[in-house]
DNA sequence: TATGATACAGAATGAACGTTCAGTATAAAA
DNA sequence: TTTTATACTGAACGTTCATTCTGTATCATA
């Protein structure tokens, strides 16, 4: 790689290190070029250059943030056994995630936006999907190892990734140390049922 | 009442009802007070004569819809016999509304803007904890009657009210027909578990 | 009828911000 | 060394909007 080219990828990564920061500070909205260009020095020309739009740039750090959930969870899967074992690991990582991640807020604010793009409602629409993929894939492991109930798992996948969305939601008003018990009621409840017989 | 109060009272009406419209069509921040002036014919001044901004607009909006909600289920709700039967048909009239209630994508809108005065933060955690409640008791009084498992109902009624906060967003992305189904499935899950031997 | 309050009008204010663009510097390629 | 593509600069543009303010009309009250 040329030595221009490293510069090049530096200081891209820096503006994106400094977007993160001031996205998770200030909010999507609240944060304009004009911070970003103060925090980082480069001029709002050169980001236009590295990233298309503000849009743009909050995508790229999506990403970023997708990829490497993906990769901490493949790592930490293993060491759980049953799918139901799983399924609280992974509300474990999620509400540790929602209290720590920088882009957790910034990014709720991002989706509920009105004025987007068309481009940016699919991309966020194939994320949305993505997830019901993986919640339907794990779901339907669970039913063939017999862990699970021969239920509907696409549409089950779809209820999983609402309540974790909303969980998300109101784990801002909740004091912290209450979340990992919300989460972990809810799992129970989702796993278990909260009905005294079943049918 | 007066003749001058009545028409007052008529614009305020006439005002609410156009801004509850355009909201619903353009989402919060893509409506503007221009917009509302040219939908009632009333002046600029005159919609800040009767709402104190367009925050307070909204808000007031918001107070209508949780209002008739309650009046709603205090209807409904004796049609049903158990609490299990119940929480299902809270599920059904939020699916209908998700469906339905104008104001939903906006509201999502609202809720999750960063640049909130910190009265209307207050107010927004105000209507949440009174959505907690309402579940609260609601759990409490399935767990006195022997319906359902002595859970903490504190944290089970933030995972219930996450969970229809998520559904009402992902009902968003799919098919109408879905909806209704994808609601179904949650409450089924909750109430009876996935998991196939409870403990 | 005179007075005061309420209801309404609409121009003016003033700030915020994403994006573009014409131009410059730097380093790779020829 | 000359040329060319890449990386970068920052002033200027254009647009959007909520809110305020001064003034006027309308109706209730004394």
């Amino acid at each position: 790689m040329n030595k221009k080219q490293m510069q090049s990828e530096q200081t891209k990564k820096r503006v994106a290190d400094a977007a993160r920061s001031l996205f998770a500070l200030k909010g999507y909205k609240a944060t304009s070029i004009e911070d970003i260009v103060a925090a980082t020095g480069s001029s709002k020309g050169n980001i236009y250059y590295h990233f298309k739009s503000k849009e743009g740039l909050f995508l790229y750090l999506l990403d970023e943030w997708d990829r490497e959930w993906e990769e901490n969870w493949e790592k930490k899967q293993w060491q759980y056994q049953t799918m139901k074992e799983k399924l609280f690991g992974i509300a474990e990582q999620l509400a540790l995630e929602d209290l720590n991640h920088p882009l957790t807020r910034a990014a709720d604010e991002f989706f509920h936006l009105e004025e987007k793009s068309n481009e940016v409602e699919e991309r966020i629409k194939v994320i949305y999907q993505n997830h019901f993929q993986f919640f339907e894939t794990f779901i339907q492991r669970g039913i063939d190892q017999g862990e699970f109930k021969p239920v509907n798992a696409k549409y089950l996948a779809i209820a999983l990734e609402s309540l974790f969305v909303g969980l998300n939601q109101m784990s801002r008003t909740a004091s912290s140390e209450d979340v990992g018990k919300i989460y972990q009621s809810a799992v129970q409840a989702f796993l278990y049922g909260m009905a005294k017989e079943s049918d």
